[in-house]
RNA sequence: GGAGAGAUGGCUGAGCCCGGUUGAAAGCGCUCGACUCGAAAUCGAGUGACCCGCCAAAAGUGGGUCCGUGGGUUCGAAUCCCACUCUCUCCGCCA
């Protein structure tokens, strides 16, 4: 949520950060209502001053048995014009909130403006796309070959976009989550979170995905409680509602969850293999900091998942995605994008970004700088720390040899109950 | 699913029957000060959030709102009435 303030002083500034967002303004309404609420304040506040004062006096007179049947008589009628008044403030809130929940983030300065994906920044590539003296497989050939992925039998559990692990394939996915998790707790001194997988539409308005994205995830039935996109939502909130002390912060959260998209809008796009799919693996990065740190630990926190991809010796880039390619409640985001040959081509396979005070707003996430100071709202940053599936394919076709067996990372073997390779299907 | 109890400030916890300086006792915590070589203990003072107005602004100051949420009664509600949500205990069921 961006700050109403800054919205009523600034308003030029917010409506240049959602054009370059490809976010028609919309403000003028906001700056409107916004005026008229407040001036109705100031009226039903000096109303409520009178009927408080008055009311004391009543309170007074009474205890001298005085009659009070006048002043009540005048009062009673001050009482429905506060009520009048009121009642339409909070029908300007309920609007003016509907406003600001709907508006994204404002980048920051150092995203490229541009229209879309196209327009992002690569910054660094790592690893060198492997020469292979073969042809390399895709993934979701390579993953029915060695029998540890089946696509066609998970048709007939749930349909499309879901994937059935098996054997080597479950232990792999299995393996990737602890070795994450492990670096993540004992090297990057994240605490470990396993929190729930369904949390409440309050949860979704603090992280952004409402009121806006109800169509991207799944809702259980007749319960206010949805599958959770992403871990970001389960750990930013669970220091919703509360005030911090300073040197609480930063602080480094990390959980494995399954995550459920609905894939609204996505029809038609990686409908092969195990990149989209409804449900997957995610271990997350989230971090709550100071203003004054938040970007410092943004590079911190995308240097903690590409070591992730670095240990497996897989070779990605990352890019600094687009003011037109920027999610809803981010300010900057990295995107890691990680080396596919069966795709000839960088795929998408972490996003970390600062969402500044942005989702603490929402969530009501503050500190306080010191033991007198007022509380301020924490900034919020999240990034996948790395999607788990998207992972499997990497070390799948990454990993290939001609004779249809992958190899195992060296660094994952400890995970894989020492297993160097998955044996091809001639073995 | 059945029966009961509860939701109050950073925390514990009074107030609710009998509505009126109760933003809310008390204790803890926290901050500042005294004592001390220093610390602990002790003593003293202070200690909420949010919104709006004034001020260029921080400070300050004036007002308003907030005792789970939303309504109602009343001149006035933490306190009375209604609905909802959540939590806890016991029983049942269950990995």
């Amino acid at each position: 949520m961006l700050d109403p303030k800054l919205a009523r002083a600034k308003p030029e500034l917010i409506e240049a950060a959602l054009r370059s967002r490809a976010m028609e303004g919309g403000l003028d309404e906001f700056i409107r209502l916004d005026q008229e609420r407040r001036a109705l304040q100031v009226k039903a506040d000096e109303l409520k001053n009178m009927r408080n004062r008055a009311s004391a006096q009543i309170g007074q007179m009474k205890k001298e048995g005085q009659s009070t049947e006048e002043i009540q008589k005048q009062i009673r009628k001050v009482g429905g014009q506060i009520k009048d008044l009121d009642e339409k403030m909070k029908q300007l809130d309920t609007r003016l909130d509907q406003i600001l929940l709907t508006l994204p983030n404002i980048p920051h300065q150092s995203v490229p403006v541009g229209e879309d994906e196209d327009d992002n920044e690569e910054v660094r590539r790592w690893g060198e796309s492997r020469e292979f003296d073969f042809q390399p497989q895709p993934h979701w050939d390579l993953g029915p070959a060695l029998d540890v992925l089946d696509f066609e039998r998970a048709i007939k559990l749930s349909g499309a976009r879901f994937t059935v692990y098996k054997g080597l394939g479950a232990r792999l996915e299995r393996a990737l989550i602890n070795f994450m998790l492990d670096l993540h707790v004992n090297k990057h001194g994240y605490t470990e979170i396993l929190p729930p997988f369904m949390v409440s539409g309050n949860c979704m308005v603090g992280t952004g995905q409402l009121p806006k994205f109800g169509e991207d995830m799944f809702k259980l039935e007749d319960r206010d409680l949805y599958l959770v996109p992403t871990a970001e939502v389960p750990l930013t909130n669970l220091y919703r509602e509360e005030i911090l002390t300073v040197d609480q912060l930063p602080l480094y959260l990390t959980a494995y969850t399954a995550c459920f998209r609905a894939e609204a809008g996505s029809h038609g796009r990686d409908t092969r293999g195990i990149i989209r799919q409804h449900q997957f693996n995610k271990v997350e990065l989230v971090k709550l900091t100071t203003p004054e740190q938040s970007y410092e630990e943004l590079e911190k926190l995308t240097q903690d998942a590409e070591e992730v991809l670095q240990l497996l010796g897989l070779p990605y880039r990352v890019v600094n995605l687009s003011t037109g390619d920027l999610g809803f409640s981010a300010a900057k985001t990295y995107d890691l994008e990680v080396w596919l040959p069966g795709y000839q081509d960088y795929k998408e396979i972490s996003s970390c970004s600062n969402c500044e005070d942005f989702q603490a707003r929402r969530a009501n996430i503050r500190y306080r700088p010191d033991a007198k100071a007022r509380p301020r709202y924490v900034h919020t940053l999240n990034g996948s720390g790395i999607a788990v599936g998207r992972t499997v394919a990497a070390i799948l076709e990454n990993y290939q040899e001609a004779d249809g067996s992958v190899v195992i990372p060296e660094a994952l073997r400890p995970y894989m109950g020492g297993i160097k390779a998955i044996p091809g299907a001639d073995k």
